[in-house]
DNA sequence: TTAAGGCATCACGTAGCGTGAGAGTCAATG
DNA sequence: CATTGACTCTCACGCTACGTGATGCCTTAA
């Protein structure tokens, strides 16, 4: 029969034997026997425990989780690598999503896009935002205004910071947009759609509510008529405002379908 | 002058009073002063410092770098930047890996319940297998050991139904590879990256860890050398061996970079 | 005057080990 | 047989970026 000590266990297997001993102590892994002389030996069955032990580490999964996943043979391991999943696919958008920032910041120090907060911060600002309301339920009439009452009071109930970061985002989310105009990226492919899901996204926070494809759709015309946004957009990216407008009727229509 | 106290601080920028008061214990963010009764005062710039600090933690900075970059004037920003970057690409395409690692598992789950057992690929046959551990071992010494064993143990704890699953999806894998073989997609492209990335996840799969490219590469060689994989292969398409194991060191050294 | 709250400084806890320190154990060699 | 070198053991502190009390001083309003 095969007997293994810490470190030849710990050759096998990849592993250090300090992470033995401390999978020892936490009792995730306990050797078959202890030695008069108090040393650890393992056999086949620790060691096959060790490669499920290392095989749901790999996978992200905490040492606790681990333990839960080995001793209770009713837990439900399907349900757990889900759940999983869903946590490492998360992750994987944000992180995504930095990259995203990255660049646009990078743009930055290179000068390429001068954008200023101040300048941003005016899209809040009292004024711009009265002028936009009034504009808004001038052209789409009274059913406009619960959109507009809802999307005043979320504004209202943002600290600074967040409206910071919101603006922050939206910058991103253009930016991102810009750049894919200006390098001629199809506006219905699904590079841009990640961009453009999360722009409906950010809408959708606006609203303080999920924003439905045809509502998104909906917005390129607002988009497309005020000159405000046009000249914005316009500085970002030749052609920017119908790019714009051309990726948000496509994502709405494929959203739809 | 604008005065901020700890708190005051705290609910402007949205972090919590202990992290101001552990900026101010690592040295990152010193208040501007301290009044007679040691209360922490911030000003102005401490708060665009502290929007500083923020903006570079989101983007997954650790705390060090960020006085790094604070503090050094001289500072490479966009190197910092880039060399992050580089980082946070290299945790999305690891997320992305373990998604399929997961999808693959969950499979194998499922397969466990609905699949037949079936007839069992010649592949795995005890014969060939321990023939291509002599082969191994005697090409590569005694350092594969470990490794060959580890595949060992892993082959006899899967239960007949997953063996199938594995081999089916090797062969699926393989199909794939062979036909953008046959139609000349360049080995380097990114639509091979997805299939080659389902490879290496496979085996992953059968080491029963994580197969990191720098292995993955050396697999190429193991490929191109062996008699009975190249005659295989071959069958598959003319031109295939020397054209997996292209795009296993791409793909390998691709993400090494 | 008293109560409430904000401020301060310890100091321990988190996850998963790395990295010694100091001391006992084992196998082989001179 | 004794020594040597490799291996083992058990503490115990270190790392990140704070959370969460405990304990006590300071300030302000009722």
């Amino acid at each position: 029969m095969q007997r293994y000590t810490v470190k030849q266990l710990a050759k096998l297997s990849g592993v250090s034997v300090r992470t033995l001993h401390h999978y020892d102590a936490i009792g995730l892994l306990k050797p078959a026997r202890l030695g008069d002389n108090r040393y650890r030996y393992y056999e086949e069955p620790e060691v096959l425990r060790l490669q499920q032990i290392l095989f749901h580490r790999e996978l992200g999964f905490s040492l606790q989780e681990i333990a839960e996943l080995l001793d209770r043979p009713d837990f439900d391991r399907l349900a757990a690598l889900r759940a999983h999943r869903v946590r490492l696919e998360r992750q994987a958008q944000r992180y995504a999503e930095l990259v995203m920032t990255i660049d646009r910041t990078i743009a930055d120090l290179n000068g390429k896009r001068t954008m200023q907060h101040d300048e941003l911060f005016k899209g809040f600002s009292p004024e711009k935002q009265a002028g936009y309301e009034q504009w808004l339920i001038e052209r789409y009439g009274g059913e406009m205004q619960a959109g507009v009452d809802a999307s005043k009071r979320k504004l209202e109930s943002l600290t600074d910071a967040e409206k910071a970061r919101l603006l922050e985002e939206l910058a991103e989310i253009e930016a991102s947009l810009a750049e894919a105009c200006r390098q001629q990226v199809p506006s219905d492919s699904t590079a841009i759609d990640v961009v453009i899901n999360r722009h409906r996204s950010w809408v959708g926070v606006m609203w303080n509510r999920a924003c439905p494809p045809d509502a998104y759709a909906g917005l390129a015309d607002l988009y497309l008529s005020h000159p405000d946004f046009r000249a914005r957009y316009e500085a970002l990216a030749p052609g920017f405002t119908e790019y714009l407008a051309a990726a948000m009727k496509a994502h709405a229509s494929r959203v739809r379908s």
